[in-house]
Formats: C-alpha cells, sequence, structure tokens
RNA sequence: GGGACUGUGGGGUAGCUUGGUCCAUCCUUCGGGGUUCGGGACUCCGAAACGCCAGUUCAAAUCUGGCCAGUCCCA
C-alpha cells in the first residue's frame, strides 16, 4: 500500500488520499463534484446526521421534506436571494422533450421552496414558533475545483428555518442553533469559532450572518455551517404573516442554520494525521475492529474469542467490525488504522488463555482489557480517546490564530490573524487583499486571542468604533 | 467570466518532444496454488489500460479538431 503525503506539508494531496485509502467516497463519478458515497462513508455519513437530528431535535425543531425543484416564478421573488444564487443554480427546463412553461430550478437551498408554504401554515401567533428542519440532498453548480466532502455541487445538506414572532425571538433562536452547533462540535472534538460575517459576505437575502469556521492549518480556514437571521427580508415577498394577540397583523422574523457533509470534511481535516483517517467515536463507522491473531498452537480458538468479543459487543450496541479474513494481522491494523477506527482489539493465543484482550486506540494508547468486563472496559477507553481526541485538536485550535497590528505582517500570515477593526468596508477590503484572503468576520462572544482590547484599526489606524476581527484564507 | 495545462489496467505511473523498436513499463491492486501468520510476508501462475468521437497517415498512446472529465492561474 503506498504511503500517504504528509499531512503538513501536502496538505490537499493528504486530505486527498486519506478519502481515497479510507474508502469513504468514490470520486470517479463521471459528473465533476458529485460523487459516490461508499459503504464506509454512508456510515459515517449516517451518524453524522444522527448527530445533528439529536441536537436540533432537542431544542424543539421538527423534521419536514419539501420537493427539490422549485419553480422559476418563487424563486425569484426575493432579490438579494436569486442575485446571489442565479449563477449556481442547475435548471429544469423540459418535461420530455417539450419545454416547460414554467422553468424549474433544482433548489440549492430550500427558502424559496419552503417559504410559499409557510405562508399557508402560519396564520396565527398561535402558529409561532415554527421550527422545522430537513436533511436534503441540495445543488449547486460549483466552478471551482471540487473536492470530495468539502466542495461539492450534489451536497447533503441540513437545513432548519423558522418562523419567530419578533426579530428578538429571532435572535434567540440564533443563540440556541449556536448552542445545538456547540454540542455537536463537542460530539466531534471540533473546536471551531462563530464569527459575524462582513456586509459583503453575508448570505444572499440575510440580515445578518454568523459563520461556523475552524482552522486547517496555517491561514486556511473552512467554513463549516452558518446560521442566518433574515428579519422580515423573506417574510415580505413571501407573506409570511401573522395576527397577533393584540389583533395587529405582523410579517415573522426568519432565521435559518445550515450545516453539510463538510462537517464530515472537517473531521477528517482536523482529527486526520499522517497514518490515515482518525474518527472520533460518535462519528466512527466502526468503533471498534476485533483482529483474531491465528497460531498453530491455539487452534482456531483465538478466532472463537474475537467473534464473542464482537457479539458482545455488538450487544451492548457498539458498532463493531470482526476482521477474521485471511491476511496478516499487520495488513489488517494498517487498514483499520488509515480507515479511523477508534480502537482496536487484539486477540492472540496469549490473550485467549488468559481472558485478555489486548486493545490500542487510533493514538497509540496501548491497555490491557479484562474479558469478564470488557463491555465496560471499552466505554472507558473510548472515553479516554475521546477526550485526548479532543483535547489534541483544542492544542492545534488555539496555535491556529495569531494576532497581527499592521498591514505588511498579513501577508506572511502561517495562522489566522486577529486584527483590530474599524468595521469600514474600504478598511475590510484592504485587509482581504493584504492577506490575500478573506476577512471571516467579528467572533461572536470571546476572540480566539486573548488581546485584551484592540488598539487600532490595522487598515487605517483609527481607534474609532474598534472591534477584534478574523482574517484568514478559507479553502 | 478569461487563460493555461492534463487524461495510459481498480489506484499511482513510464512511453508522447522526433508517429513504426508498444499485442505498451514499473509499483500497487485483484483472482488461484503453496509455504506462512504477535505490525504492511514470500513465491509461482493468472487478470487488468492508451477518456469519447471524428480526421491526417502506409502506420496514431504519440499529430489535428470537437466533446467529456480533471487540474492550475487570473478576474
Amino acid at each position: 500500500m503506498a504511503t500517504l503525503p504528509k499531512k503538513a506539508e501536502e496538505f490537499i494531496d493528504w486530505y486527498l488520499a486519506v478519502v481515497e485509502a479510507a474508502g469513504l467516497s468514490d470520486k470517479r463519478y463521471p459528473v465533476k463534484g458529485m460523487n459516490v458515497w461508499t459503504p464506509y462513508g454512508f456510515r459515517a455519513r449516517r451518524n453524522l446526521d444522527r448527530v445533528m437530528i439529536r441536537e436540533i431535535e432537542a431544542t424543539g425543531a421538527e423534521a419536514v421534506e419539501f420537493p427539490t425543484l422549485i419553480p422559476e416564478t418563487e424563486f425569484a421573488k426575493e432579490k438579494e436571494h436569486i442575485k446571489g444564487f442565479d449563477a449556481q443554480v442547475y435548471w429544469v427546463t423540459r418535461g420530455g422533450s417539450s419545454p416547460l412553461d414554467v422553468n424549474l430550478v433544482l433548489r440549492p437551498t430550500s427558502e424559496t421552496a419552503m417559504y410559499p408554504i409557510f405562508a399557508l401554515w402560519v396564520r396565527s401567533h398561535q402558529d409561532l414558533p415554527l421550527n422545522v428542519y430537513q436533511i436534503v440532498n441540495t445543488f449547486r453548480y460549483e466552478t471551482k475545483t471540487t473536492r470530495p466532502f468539502v466542495r461539492v455541487r450534489e451536497i447533503h445538506f441540513f437545513e432548519e428555518h423558522t418562523c419567530q414572532v419578533d426579530e428578538a425571538a429571532a435572535t434567540g433562536r440564533v443563540a440556541s442553533n449556536l448552542a445545538a452547533f456547540g454540542r455537536m462540535a463537542t460530539a466531534f472534538g471540533l473546536p471551531f469559532v462563530a464569527v459575524r460575517r462582513p456586509e459583503w459576505d453575508k448570505f444572499a437575502g440575510a440580515y445578518y450572518s454568523i459563520a461556523l469556521d475552524i482552522p486547517l492549518g496555517g491561514a486556511r480556514t473552512l467554513q463549516i455551517g452558518s446560521v442566518h437571521h433574515y428579519r422580515e427580508n423573506f417574510a415580505r415577498p413571501y407573506g409570511i404573516r401573522y395576527e397577533a394577540s393584540d389583533g395587529t397583523t405582523r410579517y415573522v422574523h426568519q432565521t435559518t442554520f445550515g450545516l453539510s457533509e463538510r462537517l464530515l470534511g472537517a473531521i477528517l481535516a482536523v482529527h486526520g494525521d499522517d497514518r490515515g483517517a482518525v474518527f472520533p467515536t460518535a462519528i466512527a463507522p466502526f468503533e471498534v475492529v476485533v483482529v483474531p491473531i491465528p497460531a498453530a498452537r491455539a487452534g482456531d480458538r483465538p478466532q472463537q474469542v474475537a467473534a464473542e468479543i464482537a457479539r458482545r459487543l455488538t450487544a451492548a450496541g457498539r458498532r463493531v467490525h470482526l476482521d477474521d479474513g485471511p491476511e496478516r494481522p499487520g495488513a489488517k491494523y494498517y487498514r483499520w488504522e488509515v480507515r479511523g477506527v477508534p480502537l482496536r482489539l487484539e486477540i492472540g493465543a496469549r490473550e485467549a488463555e488468559a481472558g485478555e484482550a489486548a486493545a490500542v486506540d487510533r493514538l497509540g494508547q496501548r491497555a490491557v482489557l479484562p474479558l469478564a468486563t470488557l463491555e465496560a472496559a471499552v466505554d472507558r477507553t473510548l472515553e479516554a480517546f475521546d477526550r485526548a481526541l479532543a483535547e489534541r485538536a483544542a492544542a492545534s485550535f488555539r496555535s491556529a490564530f495569531s494576532l497581527a497590528s499592521d498591514l505588511a505582517d498579513l501577508a506572511a500570515s502561517t495562522t489566522v490573524r486577529q486584527v483590530g477593526w474599524c468595521g469600514a468596508e474600504a478598511c475590510g477590503h484592504r485587509i482581504e487583499t493584504a492577506i490575500d484572503g478573506a476577512l471571516l468576520g467579528v467572533p461572536e462572544g470571546t476572540p480566539p486571542v486573548d488581546g485584551g482590547s484592540p488598539a487600532a484599526c490595522i487598515a487605517c489606524g483609527t481607534t474609532d468604533g474598534l472591534r477584534w476581527a478574523l482574517a484568514g484564507r478559507p479553502l
């Protein structure tokens, strides 16, 4: 098996090689940006979905599913929105061989599919809040280089859409979404920053946008999700009104929360190492792989014990793979390492006789687990693994940001930079030019670098209206 | 949106400049046999490719055009 490129030296090549070697996606499908979810990758995706569903439903959202096609007439109702998406939608213009009277858009996102119906569902303040989400495929005609999970044309999209009684309630929903995302990120051991995007980079049609970004090493960043406050921007063109308790008619205030398989890409990018993928247990296609080690003197005892262990752990609710194929044990170790399985249990003649399992986690921690209390021992081992993985990610997150105080300093950035910014768009663009990237925005809450208060705008030097902002190079 | 480049078995590649020496190289992978088995075994046998369609030519992996796919740079 070919060795992988080094993560620190050739990040993109490393990422592609890991996706390939781990068997997560088949990118040979003959349409750009549309890849096949392989069995192993699909397991990871299903686990990702499970965590998203658990956390969003804990906040009172309900699952729905809207159609894939949107009439052009509905799509065009919100002017900023269509301007933002026009260049990247797929059109359906024919039914059979006949041109359609009204062309249909393959949804790039579902605002314009849902909101005409929301206008029918919402009549009274008693219908609010309306919190619904769907996990569906969306389509964007991406022209840049596509990459598995990170930039695709058919997106596995989680989107929550809500209607609230007023702006404050919508702001509360934004906070609730950010908290829900925080819980998802914790489950995946994934540190992130939430930043309010600058005006010129907010979602098409939004009042404001909060992006969830992760650092990828160097000044690179990856946006893995976003939460938007729409105020009444969509409610007005789509007529989503309700009668308040005082008898007046008002427009709802809306929010959305979007995530995608980029989260899987981010998990690979953050946790993976030079030996391949590393999955936190919450998303791991298999949490445990059991490898018997044959020995002439032991007969088939190791295989029998390994099979029994796999049965027991499966019964205990673990996702387990028993690898009792004919390969040599070492070949199996390498394979399950590149595929990122958190915990490997080895059963040889020694272990079979002693009533033990040799355990090695994906970070290299070794232990001997007694078979008598194996289920509990595996629980503890995986918990410790997840903690260690999260701590490793947190440590690299802490060193992924640094302060910068003048524009010349930005060009050679080897981290994401935290800078003082006066808020002016012209200064924002000068920062973007200086770093050859983007002004990511203003951090929500505590900024990543504890630098006190900013002294001056890095671009114009003014000391008025200062805030911390982050600048980086989005992938 | 503009420009450049690339496409060879499942994966990675040599060959292309100068058409013939190529029923196409090597690594890996896959199938079968034997010896093996506590960190990627060895060995024998076998399978597997010139993106697609036209054109030039006695002759095309190699030259030309279109299409499809991929990559990079610029706006």
